[in-house]
DNA sequence: CCTTTTGTTCTGTATATTCTGAACAAAAGG
DNA sequence: CCTTTTGTTCAGAATATACAGAACAAAAGG
């Protein structure tokens, strides 16, 4: 087993996920499921990583919600045991989808609704760049409707546009 | 003025600059440069968002890095006045060259050495995944270069995706 | 020169978050 | 039933982050 390695990977995806927001024991976790090739419980995690046990069961149930990560159960072993969702761009699209549910969509309507209470009083406001910003989100709520709709189409559209065969 | 819209847009911001890794006064004082129609000195936005002057200051700095705020001098005041870049797309723009640059090309760089020392050694890792997963960020490296490369270009592209006229 | 204005940097405090160990719950085995 | 295994939840400790106020720096005005 080449353990260096995977402590290099599960370095990077750390890094990765402190830089967008994602706490660190889970993006490690994350990292530890993608990159091996096989199934962990938990106690092994605690070993591995060197976390508690508290921690590791708390990042799973975190990763679960982010449906990048399912228990399953070895024939005749008690332990439940987790794997990550093998398509990475199945998983990439449930984070999205994710994401843009919890964290873009509310600031779309916020900003909606600051737009629409402006064209009845505007003083001292910038009512063009409200206006702007608020076309700009419509846009990629647009686009990500589309986008996330199905990962073949997704996937049509980028080798579209970068032009890869 | 409407100050209670400017306080509601400001906080639609601070949560969008939340949910996305900003420092809340950053966000906050980014947010009040964006909706008000006027430039803003260090005082005037201390007494403004009720936060410290040295907040304010190092809160500027960092706009200043993402190339979405600048100074400007008015005739006859030696004081500094700060606004932000009016263009929303352009706003964008900046911030995910920023952001590419510093969050995405290390991880992508990261990952790229991980595959190929995995080519030499793959002992128990799942060398399929980690192909996947390098495909998947050269992929996004080679998207976001043509888009970043022109603001036309990229709505342009976003237009002929979401099939607006 | 000295004072005033303006902005930045530094240091300690307050706040938020992350993490651990312990207590607890649930269920299986004997 | 009682014990063991397994996983979750909770309370507090440890750590990291954000912030304010003070000290400092730079430059203009007199």
């Amino acid at each position: 087993m080449n353990e260096q390695l995977i402590d290099q990977f599960i370095e990077t995806w750390g890094a990765m996920g402190r830089a967008w927001g994602v706490n660190n024991s889970v993006a490690r976790i994350h990292g530890l499921l993608i990159i091996t090739d096989r199934a962990w419980c938990i106690d092994e995690i605690v070993e591995r990583l060197q976390i508690s046990k508290s921690n590791v069961s708390t990042s799973l149930k975190e990763l679960r919600s982010w449906n990048v990560t399912r228990k399953i159960f070895q024939p005749g072993d008690r332990k439940e045991y987790f794997v990550c969702e093998p398509n990475a761009w199945e998983m990439l699209f449930n984070i999205m989808r994710q994401r843009k549910q919890r964290e873009f969509d509310p600031i779309l309507t916020g900003v909606a609704a600051t737009y629409a209470r402006a064209q009845e009083d505007s003083a001292g406001i910038a009512v063009d760049r409200l206006e702007q910003m608020k076309n700009m989100l419509d846009t990629f709520d647009r686009l990500a409707k589309m986008a996330l709709a199905s990962e073949a189409q997704m996937k049509g559209m980028i080798e579209f546009i970068t032009g890869k065969k």
